[in-house]
RNA sequence: GUGGCCGUAGCUCAGCUGGUAGAGCCCCUGACUGUGACUCAGGUUGUCGUGGGUUCGAGCCCCAUCGGCCACCCCA
């Protein structure tokens, strides 16, 4: 019979992975709960047009990545792209927008049918940040204090570079997107097939293109902050001055557009050379159509999300894990002889109630005194409790598990003392 | 979606021009050590990714398929 293994492009995060893991959500988490964002969840399922009404129908996430499938009742659904979307119509449908503003943020699996590469899977965790109500450039500005504390919470500032461009309002936007088109046409038999393809629906794109007869082209097309209004030009130039007082390097990019078609006004890209061909790690922007694209109300959005699989790759290529982080035992008790067990058992018990913080690891599946002993060093526990037969009810060892190996006997009742001075931490009665 | 490389024990890999599989690590047992690690002796481990085909015979050739890696592309 043919094994079945895991679908392609969708991985198991084992055991010896995620403390990397846990550790990077822990950061995360205390950083957003020191900016007082709040957490937000919603389904990994929504109804198809949720996507293609908001990122755009002909962008490559909705033409050829989502997975869609039709529901038993006929109705088309599909797996999460995305996160703002998403967090866009639960909380338009729970009223969170109404006459107020929101911090909000949200962290799961996203799915996109792209070709796996390194960085780059079908299931992939996305840490994403919202804020709605408010459309100043002074939230832009948080959110990107925001990551950029994370970056160096994390000690990986200085491999990540911050790239930001000003789409301009959403009439801006648009009056620009008709003038290049208006110039691409002109030129159109000479540009590749992809951006002749985005003529039609979605012209900014263009400007990202790498094909080089397409970029001759655009070195002599109308740029876009020639058609941005005297106000948010301003704004961007407020935003930008912010982040050099605030100390964050960053670099202004024309033709950063982002390929969701959401976006106005402010777009960022967090960037780095460390991961191959997936340089980005953080990316969002201003979106202030999108709720009510959606059917929902006329209330302004900026938010950005990040790659938690890049994050942990970075993390593991630049060594910035904490040392530590992969212990999850402090105290081994080994069992040895018949009928310890249940002792050892009530007394693990009996520890973890009294000294809560330690992490007790009660040796089970019996074994002689050699295997044991070298499981509870192979395990990485600062110390072995060792019970021997009978004369455990009276006496138990202590073994310090590192080279010396330093063995103590202690009368059984002790074994809590002894062990609150070893680990220098709390006995509660 | 396009192109390139790859898929042999839990892990890292070897296997010459086709003759039905090996090493190291790990693991287990024993000896030694006043009971881990060190040293010595021994032992377990695989439908050679999967399914077809060619052949007297395939891990090695051919086709398909699944999966991995890298780049393009896309993006987080």
């Amino acid at each position: 019979m043919a094994k079945i293994q895991a679908i392609r492009g969708m991985n198991d995060v084992l055991p010896t992975q995620t403390p990397a893991w846990q550790y990077l959500e822990r950061v995360m988490r205390d950083l957003l709960a020191a900016y007082a964002y709040q957490e937000i969840r919603f389904p990994i399922v929504e109804q198809t047009q949720l996507f293609k009404r908001s990122i755009g129908e002909v962008t490559d996430i909705v033409e050829k990545e989502m997975y869609t499938f039709e529901d038993r009742n006929g109705e088309s659904l599909s797996l999460r792209p995305e996160g703002t979307a998403c967090c866009v119509r639960a909380a338009e449908q729970h009223g969170l927008l109404y006459n107020q503003t929101q911090k909000l943020w949200y962290m799961g699996p996203m799915y996109r049918h792209e070709r796996p590469q390194k960085g780059r899977y079908r299931q992939f965790y996305q840490m994403g940040v919202e804020a709605f109500g408010m459309s100043g450039i002074d939230i832009e500005a948080e959110l990107l204090m925001l990551s950029r504390d994370l970056w160096q919470q994390l000690g990986i500032d200085d491999v990540l570079t911050l790239e930001i461009n000003n789409l301009g309002n959403s009439e801006d936007r648009k009056r620009y997107g008709e003038t290049l088109k208006e110039y691409l046409l002109q030129h159109r038999d000479v540009l590749d097939e992809d951006s002749q393809r985005r003529l039609e629906k979605n012209v900014l794109r263009i400007l990202d293109s790498k094909n080089p007869q397409t970029r001759e082209i655009l070195k002599q097309a109308p740029q876009l902050p020639d058609h941005i209004c005297a106000d948010s030009a301003a704004g961007f130039q407020q935003l930008l001055e912010i982040l050099a007082q605030a100390g964050i390097a960053y670099q202004v990019n024309t033709s950063l557009v982002r390929g969701l078609d959401y976006y106005n006004g402010v777009v960022f890209e967090w960037t780095t050379d460390k991961l191959g061909a997936q340089s980005a790690v953080c990316s969002g922007g201003r979106y202030d159509g999108l709720s009510r694209q959606l059917g929902g109300s006329d209330t302004p959005g900026v938010g950005f999300a990040l790659g938690m699989e890049r994050m942990v790759l970075l993390l593991e290529e630049l060594e910035k894990l904490p040392a530590g982080i992969s212990r999850t035992v402090d105290l081994y008790i080994c069992v040895i002889g018949d009928g310890v067990q249940q002792q050892a058992l009530i007394l693990a018990a009996e520890i973890r109630r009294r000294l809560p913080t330690l992490r007790v690891l009660t040796h089970c599946g019996g074994g002689k005194y050699n295997s044991q002993l070298k499981k509870a060093y192979a395990s990485s526990a600062q110390c072995a409790l060792i019970l021997e037969g009978e004369e455990a009810q009276r006496e138990v060892k202590l073994r310090v598990l590192d080279d010396n190996g330093d063995t103590s006997t202690v009368a059984a009742q002790s074994v809590f003392d002894s062990l609150s001075r070893l680990f220098d931490i709390e006995l509660f009665d």
